[in-house]
DNA sequence: TTTGCACCTGCGAATATTCGCAGGAAGGTC
DNA sequence: GACCTTCCTGCGAATATTCGCAGGTGCAAA
């Protein structure tokens, strides 16, 4: 019996970058994998840390490892009203968008299929490459707007 | 002669929405006005501070100025990649968004109308209340898409 | 397998931002 | 003008996040 050494498709894609496949990142994107919706970079730390005690793994690279991400579009932040950051899985298809209330700073998610085509536009027009799979839209939900 | 109360909008705002209207909150504001353009909290903080150095105002208190100010919809606030949030005058008609690159961090704006149209469709289809005068967009600017 | 270089990491310190609390003040009411 | 209620502020502490540096480690080439 071999071991298979069954290589995700993060980490396919972090070497084609010009980056590496570390322990420290591996271990992080599979906590990242296995919270599901969002997570702060201190719940995914200490899942870490759950998962493998001995791990010894910093915050700092918890924050760096999840910039890493965001910049590779694998991982996509959402600044919530209350001070900290949360971060989510962006597999390559979904399309979602959130509403973020800012009153209360609930986050909804909708689907705006009719961005498309403003990212066209801006492309065009621009030259500037959106990436309008994640947007954070503020406004006023509708539980706060009484 | 006598002294004429010449009060702001911004001001007349804040009564309206059963808000105070103190001295440190016009200093602010009135830094807000005069610089130009994306400055940090505590860039604001220091003008406050230059302008009248007798004014005992607190790093706090811009902070939670600001985020009045944000909930009011009278400043926006922009997340810059490098770490320090900036703030702007969102004057009521102005509809500018800011292409955000992922890569360097530089922030350009852009107008797009065609949003109009979509902010509707969300409304009605959620109930959520967008305000989409001021959308921070992230992707890749064409300097660093090489 | 060894080597070498660039990239990564941990740590601690620096920054950025929020919070809790006790005292101060704005604005309505009498 | 005095009073009262509620909101606001300053301060210091707590949190959240980034940075710089010295050492560790992928990984590719020899």
């Amino acid at each position: 019996m071999t071991v298979v050494s069954c290589e995700s498709e993060v980490e396919q894609a972090l070497r084609e970058s010009g980056r590496r496949v570390t322990v420290q990142r591996s271990k992080i994107l599979a906590a990242v994998r296995h919270s599901d919706g969002h997570a702060s970079a201190d719940q995914i730390f200490e899942r870490v840390r759950t998962d493998d005690p001995h791990a010894g793994i910093s915050l700092s690279t918890v924050y760096r490892t999840l910039d890493t991400l965001k910049q590779m579009q694998l991982v996509s932040e959402l600044d919530s009203a209350s001070g900290t950051a949360t971060y989510e899985r962006a597999d390559g298809e979904s399309r979602h968008h959130h509403l973020v209330c800012r009153q209360c700073g609930e986050a909804t998610e909708v689907e705006l299929p009719a961005l498309s085509r403003i990212e066209a536009e801006i492309q065009q027009r621009t030259g500037f490459e959106p990436d309008i799979r994640h947007l954070g839209i503020s406004g006023l939900c509708a539980a706060c707007r009484g």
